[in-house]
DNA sequence: ACCTGAACACCGTTCAAGT
DNA sequence: ACCTGAACACCGTTCAAGT
């Protein structure tokens, strides 16, 4: 955040300094590729000091991941209506924070499901993005209770609505569907459609 | 594919076998991260012979992307049923044989949507992902006119289509939702639900 | 025309040594 | 307790030189 003065880290608190200093690469750069050098090299210190922090490199990138799935939860609770005047309008909305979290942190939203099997990143997904996932369980929940959605089994609805949104922030990101050019409309559309087949058709 | 004799590349097809190389590399591994001289290395070139044929390495990814993207239509033509029984049948086969191409080849799928912006590869994903976007928009063209899906700008529903089966791809390759544990019931569910979003209730 | 070897400017990671 | 500097084994990329 703040310029550091130009006197050597004596000893400040190196490890969120290193966490913050990751965060703006993040938003500055597009890709989560940054060098655990040039992050030191930011933070003012040598490029082994983070060693003492975090194990190695895959360790740091777990923990901004971390981050980024309680900014995300954060992000859908501020969204999501106190009275909403529909499921619709509930879902559309928590939906549309969904994708604009992942559109204005491109390199992170990427990083977070880089994770686990085959990537850097060595966390275990199902905790923190079981949170999100959670957020959408108790819409449907509610609504099923409520009688605006049909009974199904909630788990897949969940799963629709998860792995849609995911896919349309993921193709946002890569600027498919939903760009300058285009707009939301394709989001605004597939958010229909997923209304659609969630929603029950005698109300 | 074959392991070539001891004797040093004289005059070989040095470009197809980088690609091939690099294909089975992706196969093997499970990030596309392979490093471009271990590539020569297993070609048995040197690090520097690759550069013959392809600029830098970011060339060589989207080469690679390409190809994948081509597979895919591929996978996806040879799922969709000549003689469907209903809309129902054809959407779940190809969005199917979709997923399974994803956790089938999850290295080269990750790599194909790592395109484009803030990632190592820089092919405009338009062209050739839109082939496959074709398969889905000619699927739902032709269900509109039987009258079997719902009458709605068939863009919309596309995106629908594409986000909802790239969303669940990714996530089961992040073994998140669709895993061995979990079977693929989540993704019969998620199908279900988007085909009652896109299907005619009248019908 | 196609490939090699050495070289350059980087990485991630380790470790003895400094304060 | 925390940080540095040099070192190791790598990268991607370039380029003169080889066949």
């Amino acid at each position: 955040m703040q310029d550091a003065p130009s006197r050597p880290y004596h000893h400040g608190d190196l490890r969120r300094a290193v966490i913050e200093t990751a965060l703006d690469m993040l938003r500055d750069e597009k890709g989560w590729q940054f060098t655990l050098r040039e992050v030191a090299r930011r933070a003012g210190v040598s490029h082994a000091a983070p060693y003492k922090h975090f194990p190695d490199k895959a360790a740091l990138l777990a923990e901004l991941a971390m981050i980024g799935f309680d900014r995300l939860r954060e992000s859908l609770s501020a969204a999501k209506p106190t009275a909403p005047k529909s499921l619709r309008d509930e879902l559309t909305k928590v939906a549309r924070a969904y994708v604009a979290f992942g559109t204005d942190n491109p390199a992170l939203y990427r990083l977070m499901y880089s994770a686990e099997e085959g990537q850097a990143v060595g966390i275990h997904l199902d905790e923190r993005a079981l949170a999100v996932f959670d957020v959408l369980l108790e819409i449907l929940r509610r609504g099923q209770d409520a009688g605006s959605i049909r009974k199904r089994p909630i788990e897949g609805q969940a799963a629709a609505g998860w792995g849609l949104i995911h896919g349309m922030t993921m193709l946002a990101i890569d600027g498919l569907l939903v760009s300058e050019k285009v707009g939301s409309a394709p989001l605004d559309a597939a958010l229909s459609t997923l209304v659609e087949g969630l929603g029950n058709p005698a109300t």
